[in-house]
DNA sequence: TCTGGGGTCCTTAGCCCT
DNA sequence: TCTGAGGGCTAAGGACCC
């Protein structure tokens, strides 16, 4: 807890709903709902217009359009949101190398180690033009707390939001704090709440009242003594660049629940397949194998398999998640399966002997001598019968069943990027019965024009997102090459 | 027509070892 | 030799966050 409220908190307000009305003149001003566009979507984010609906993050989509039957319903980009964020942060570390990002929209920054801030008014004006700064790299706003921890600097950009900031002087916390709900604080979620709820216990004052005692002896250790200090306003939680990765994992929801054994253990090893790419992308290999299925009921079971010592070969992880999977019941059917690796190792060449020293079983198809000595391989999960190979295995004719996907035909997902051969770049408004309609704006364009296609039209492909700002500031060129 | 996807951290329980 | 305490590891589940 420092003197000075020199830690800075951003939150940047609707993140991905904001990026969308930037990206999409036609939609600024209007209710716009990012997420899941199936069946059992939910929402990701809703801008401001759609919120005064009732439309809310974590909402069944079916419910928000329920609500808000206007609204434009998007699929997250999420690699335009990356785009987006990286130029963010890059401001954020031009104050102080000490940032810890939380998520692509949010992070600390501590302001004293970059020597930006010493006190109250250095702090805010430095908030101030962090603000008009981003609002000038990306045209997108964000809310700034300012407080002597991090916890309080997360509370107070909250309450500053949308759009604007607020400083907690320390010294003041305790009095703010007190009257607040328990689920302001960070950790307090559904469960604790009503659990904290039934015990008389609802303001972050009573909370202090109730002592560390009766809270360790409420919650647990851990939890009981962090909640009393979080309640007297005490954090010396340290802002920390670089955070090591933990876990990685994949998962997927069907539209409708899964039956059909074959099906599942095929969507397994797909799934496994997805998670090893993300594995080697991140540079990593990792010890334990973990799947996951939620069942038909919503009830949500892990198992577990620890190897001998770190992998990031699809081969070794596919056939631990399919030892797995044999232990599960899955009659009733799964709405959910996910294949994660934790205990992650910095990837070395060792880690590949480590794998090898067994002896290698099956007729190793693998490049790379990374035989998976596992003891007797299993049952029947050999199927599809071709490749061992890299990620994406196509639909295998599953010697006993109907082929487990459709075949592929072309989607455009609402929301989407496209570009047409005449009408250059543009967006997919919706889609069926055999059309697409896309609009053709752009960030810097006025609202653009709708035009519909057929869905195989030849002269319509999907596309990269254009930057938000940049490609056309306002004193160069306007579309010279590609606009019609 | 309920409830996504990618994470982190904590708790509990069983097992093994000292 | 038996018993108990305590630590480390693994497995499973739950809560929470964005």
């Amino acid at each position: 807890m420092r003197s000075a409220p020199t830690i800075l908190h951003l939150d940047m307000d609707a993140f991905y709903a904001a990026v969308e009305q930037a990206s999409k003149p036609s939609l600024r001003g209007k209710p716009v709902i990012v997420g899941g566009l199936g069946p059992r979507g939910v929402v990701a984010t809703a801008s401001y217009e759609a919120r005064r609906f009732g439309v809310h993050s974590a909402m069944p989509t079916a419910q928000a359009r329920r609500l808000c039957p206007n609204g434009a319903y998007l699929i997250p980009r999420f690699t335009l949101y990356r785009m987006v964020s990286d130029t963010v942060m890059a401001l954020l570390r031009g104050l102080s190398p000490l940032v810890e990002p939380l998520s692509l929209d949010e992070a600390f920054v501590d302001l004293e180690a970059g020597g930006v801030a010493f006190d109250s008014a250095t702090a805010r004006a430095a908030g101030e033009r962090l603000r008009a700064d981003i609002l000038a790299a990306t045209g997108l706003s964000g809310s700034v707390g300012l407080a002597g921890s991090k916890m309080l600097a997360k509370i107070a950009s909250e309450e500053a939001k949308p759009a604007g900031l607020l400083v907690i002087e320390p010294g003041t916390e305790r009095e703010l704090l007190a009257p607040m709900s328990v689920r302001t604080l960070p950790g307090v979620g559904p469960a604790t709440g009503e659990h904290l709820r039934r015990a008389g216990i609802t303001t972050v004052g009573d909370l202090a009242e109730a002592g560390e005692d009766e809270l360790v002896r409420m919650m647990g250790r851990a939890h009981g003594a962090g909640l009393y200090r979080m309640a007297l306003g005490l954090d010396d939680r340290p802002v920390v660049a670089e955070r090591d990765a933990k876990s990685v994992s994949v998962e997927d929801t069907f539209d409708v629940d899964l039956h059909d054994r074959v099906r599942i253990r095929y969507e397994v090893q797909r799934l496994a397949d997805r998670c090893v790419g993300r594995l080697r992308g991140s540079g990593h290999s990792g010890r334990t194998i973990v799947l996951k299925v939620r069942r038909y009921d919503f009830s949500t079971l892990t198992r577990s398999e620890t190897l001998r010592g770190p992998t990031d070969d699809p081969v070794v992880v596919r056939e631990a998640a399919a030892r797995l999977l044999e232990s599960v019941d899955t009659t009733g059917g799964v709405r959910l399966l996910g294949v994660g690796v934790t205990g992650l190792a910095d990837y070395t060449q060792e880690d590949l002997f480590a794998q090898a020293d067994a002896p290698a079983t099956g007729e190793g198809p693998d490049p790379g001598a990374a035989g998976t000595g596992e003891p007797d391989g299993p049952d029947g999960a050999r199927l599809p019968g071709g490749e061992a190979g890299p990620a994406v295995a196509p639909v295998p004719a599953t010697g006993d069943g109907r082929a487990p996907e459709p075949a592929a035909e072309r989607r455009w997902p609402a929301g989407s990027d496209v570009r047409h051969a005449v009408y250059g770049p543009g967006w997919v408004q919706g889609s069926g019965v055999g059309r697409v309609t896309v609009r053709f704006e752009r960030p810097g364009s006025a609202p653009g024009r709708v035009r519909t296609f057929r869905l195989d039209d030849p002269e319509l492909e999907p596309s990269d997102p254009l930057p938000l700002v940049g490609e056309e500031e306002p004193g160069s060129d306007q579309g010279v090459s590609d606009a019609p």
